[in-house]
DNA sequence: TTCATTGCAAATTATTTGCATTTGA
DNA sequence: TCAAATGCAAATAATTTGCAATGAA
């Protein structure tokens, strides 16, 4: 099941929500951006070249409530904000969940999927009776890079894609 | 290899760094508390007992030295604070790394042993070169009870523990 | 003595909220 | 028309930082 660019306008007009140029704006700037780490502000100043009337806090609003319309996912890497992207709901593409290094060096992020995560998440459910909808892994150590010159200039931990 | 009292002492000497009664306290609280998610606000708190005059912000660089000794893990359960544990490094009790569960509708966090990871690790390593030295993996969900009452009391999303 | 450490208060910063105004249905 | 949505500014809250005073070696 994959949600479209219209099906996203019907969910909204079912909940009696509005379809605005500010949503729409913010579904088009994620959805351009798969598999980038966006922070709110990264989002805001890409939605202001189209729109530089739109305000910050509409951004705020906006992943919140697409986050309950599971249409995007948001990742903590522990860098002091929350980032956001487009869920594999949204599109059709389907994209597997990723999980994600980070190489406590340099500060660099790299995505790694797999599938192991689906066994453990049935183990979980048949012994507890959680019922898992969702996860979240992360792994810290250290990049290729860093390990091969171990003088690395010693990094600043700041976000960087890869 | 086992962390005592006495070789958190040492490793501080070595490092020039002093032994004060606010370190030997901090660290005592969080051994009491294994496996439990402290906040920084609940290491005050507890501290303040046994030593008021203690600072919050003491609390704070503290727990980070100690992060930087391998002595206490942070986790984030997203509730907007970060907590910390003790590690498995610290007075021997091998205790295994743990996930969490966390509950959307009631916010009790779950934690879940076992070792599976170690197998992705190795192959992360295998794949990408990138060496693992820590994990943080949180899985969201509906816990048991809130499955059977559906109409439970739509919770805070509070932190519980368990 | 002397430099690391502390407590305090102020600063920082991501996110949320109140409210008057605007806008989509 | 009218509730939902927005932009703005102010509020919130966890964490960090500057600095003078304190304390361990």
């Amino acid at each position: 099941m994959s949600i479209s660019k219209e099906n996203f306008k019907k969910m909204l007009r079912e909940k009696g929500l509005k379809v605005t140029n500010q949503r729409l704006l913010v579904l088009e700037v994620l959805a351009d951006h798969r598999d980038k780490h966006m922070t709110a502000e990264d989002i805001y100043d890409l939605v202001k070249e189209d729109y530089p009337d739109i305000g910050l806090a509409t951004i705020y609003r906006t992943v919140q409530l697409f986050r309950k319309m599971q249409l995007v996912d948001r990742i903590n890497l522990d860098d002091g904000c929350l980032r956001y992207e487009i869920s594999d709901l949204f599109d059709g593409e389907t994209k597997h969940h990723h999980h994600h290094l980070i190489c406590k060096t340099c500060g660099k992020v790299i995505p790694f999927e797999e599938d192991l995560l689906d066994e453990l998440e049935r183990l979980i459910e048949k012994e507890t009776g959680f019922l898992v909808s969702d996860h979240e892994l992360k792994f810290y150590g250290q990049c290729e890079e860093c390990l091969k010159k171990q003088h690395c200039i010693s990094g600043t931990g700041t976000h960087v894609e890869v």
